[in-house]
DNA sequence: ACAAATACGATAGTATTACTATTATATTTG
DNA sequence: CAAATATAATAGTAATACTATCGTATTTGT
């Protein structure tokens, strides 16, 4: 899988930065770093100021890639969007409408334990930065505006493909879109919880929001 | 009816705001407008300036309040919490297990209507408020330490109640801490889907939220 | 090889944010 | 009526989230 992905680029909605990072080695090292130090002090504390000291080069630079941090989540999350959807396409080819579907949930629900060093981007890392940040990207007074310009094309794919997984598998049920985007969400909630309120969930080291779903899901669809 | 009583005046953590605002017409102000001005410009852009002009009060009066807008957040979200808290208790009293869990599903999902005008608090602009900013007042990197000075207890228990009708329902069911808190943070997240996603969710002015996670529930424990 | 185009770094500047501090005045209470 | 308390007004600070300009380095096309 690793080489089928070195030969890929990972395509993100052009109009989210205004030079594409992937460009240069400049750009690269602003996503690799970026995403490190969000991990590190959190979306909040993070600026284009300290993430150029770090880089060892001017905040002014970055700006020539992406207009605003806000846009900077806006690619991290499309491009690990993008990622999961490679997974989810590659694994689940095949397969009959039930492990197609167990397949899927295993996909978009399993926490990224392995970097798989194909590119300058840290998935392991990167997957921590989607559970603790992913919704902040959407939740905004400009999310309309964005939708437009389609900035969450790849995530609401991921969200259709699933929905089609349940229908092929139960085409009487009635609320497959709803079931799909509460796994998608759900699971990086779930992994929050995990790390931060062990006492919501019963996921921890040994049950994982992985089982949890698929349970959910199978039990939903089997009656 | 345990913590019925205590909840009758709606009880917010102490350690959230430096003084009460509910110990003064000013407090209340506070509060009140916040709610209106949150939901008209988003919290991201809401600032103690803005809302001082608006109430025709002084940035520095409100921070005898609330020591950050962040915890002005924890205060709209706990209080939205133990209001949802008190009608979950009452609606509930005196039903079957399974009547019981249903009641409370709807009770948690269902969005905010009218306006009980019993206080100063519009809690239809509040459950607004609570679908678009709510994630934001735990993502972030101190809540941890929040969690421990206990800012979030009102929430976890609506969790815990949930949970606890779940195993009574159903005492063998595996992860009912995981389907508690799904179907809380998930209905939030439905809501807004509906407002601004429509082709991730199946819930239009036809179908509620409340209908999903009933039938996802039912299924689920059936079995 | 050379000019032109482009990329990058450095510096400066702006309006706003998220506060803290101080002092003066208004209001409540004992 | 005095003392305590609450609020308003003003000022100030460091940081944020940018924009603009300019000079130099690097790349590129011929």
């Amino acid at each position: 899988m690793d080489s089928l992905l070195s030969n890929l680029k990972i395509a993100v909605p052009e109009k989210i930065y205004v030079k594409d990072p992937e460009s240069s080695s400049l750009g690269k090292r602003i996503v690799e770093h970026s995403i490190l130090l969000i991990d590190e002090i959190g979306f909040d504390s993070f600026t284009f100021k300290k993430l150029g000291t770090l880089i060892g080069s001017n905040e002014s630079s970055i700006y020539r890639y992406f207009e605003s941090k806000h846009k900077l989540l806006l690619y991290l999350s499309s491009w690990y969007w993008a990622w999961i959807e490679y997974q989810l396409v590659i694994e689940t080819h095949n397969l009959n409408p039930f492990d197609k579907l167990q397949k899927a949930i295993e996909v978009v629900c399993r926490s990224t334990k392995e970097d798989s060093s194909f590119s300058h981007i840290n998935e392991v890392v990167l997957n921590r930065i989607m559970i603790n940040e992913n919704s902040k990207s959407f939740l905004t007074k400009e999310v309309d505006l964005e939708n437009k310009e389609g900035y969450f094309v790849i995530y609401k794919r991921i969200v259709y493909r699933l929905r089609d997984m349940v229908i092929a598998l139960k085409p009487n049920y009635k609320y497959p879109s709803s079931l799909a985007s509460t796994i998608i969400d759900g699971s990086l909630h779930q992994h929050f919880l995990k790390s931060h309120f062990t006492s919501m969930t019963d996921c921890d080291l040994d049950i994982t929001p992985t089982q949890f779903y698929k349970d959910l899901v199978s039990k939903t669809l089997q009656s």
